[in-house]
DNA sequence: CAAATTTCAGGCCAACTGAAATTT
DNA sequence: CAAATTTCAGTTGGCCTGAAATTT
């Protein structure tokens, strides 16, 4: 009897539970690279602030798909360590102008470098052209739904 | 400027990156797909003791990576709803004796069907060959890394 | 007035820690 | 006694709902 080795072969043949599974070795690199302080969902949203520039939470929320509600404390945290600011929109305001601070842009430049190296672990078994087609084909999966959500 | 559209290119650099979001969107699909009463985790058990037989939750949860702890209240969904059944092992009878029950192997099955469709709805953009290498691609770095797991 | 934005209170699940109880 | 197994109590993050406060 096959006792040892992983996990079951009738999950297995799911690519969704595959990258279920790769996204939980993600973490367990994240832990071990000592990736503690500022989150996945922090790092986007910089990276948000820095492609598209300041923006209103509301407008956060519906690029990234982080809930309103959430972003308030991610909001708070990044506000508190000087990464980010929340000022009125005076010509509305309901709305926060949100952006981010030459600190934030530095720790930015200083995560994205680790999920460099996060990402060259997770994908250790594989060469160059492998991880080109990899990349290739999530790319296409997701560009395919991100599509679907805006047109309907 | 582009300020439509989605993610920012910083993240969506990252293959773990784009992994993690069309984990979510399987989330969503299978919420869509109605799959609320059996939970990936229980199906993922209830796999587990199908193709390896019955199981102590140790080794349940050593194979499948699901802590101990969270494991007592998924078994205890699974027996409340006649899916699987606890018996003490009288050879240690700190053990329990897991194993999944007809209707166990039933509702797998049906849940099992689900996932396949859920599968496909993923994949929708991609044909055969390319399901197939993405498939052999994520198969790869997941094998790899559950052999640095138990050789170290 | 209704609608939009931010915020809070609280729910759920998954991942974890620490400690208890029982048995070896 | 120490170690293993199961269980419980409690924390955290991510995702969710519902409702409040403010402004349009």
């Amino acid at each position: 009897v096959d006792t040892e080795s992983g996990l079951p072969d009738q999950m297995l043949r799911f690519s969704s539970f595959l990258m279920l599974q790769l996204v939980k070795e993600s973490r367990r690199i994240a832990g071990e690279l000592g990736d503690e302080d500022l989150r996945a969902t922090h790092l986007t949203v910089l990276t948000c602030l820095e492609q598209f520039g300041a923006a209103s939470q509301k407008e956060i929320s519906d690029r990234l798909r982080i809930d309103a509600s959430d972003l308030v404390s991610l909001l708070d945290d990044l506000e508190r360590r000087g990464l980010a600011t929340r000022r009125r929109d005076e010509q509305d305001r309901r709305r926060y102008q949100v952006d981010v601070t030459p600190a934030g842009r530095k720790a930015l430049r200083r995560r994205l470098a680790m999920a460099e190296r996060l990402n060259d672990v997770l994908l250790a078994p594989l060469d160059a052209a492998e991880r080109t087609q990899l990349h290739e084909l999530l790319t296409r999966v997701h560009g395919y739904h991100e599509a679907r959500r805006t047109t309907g």
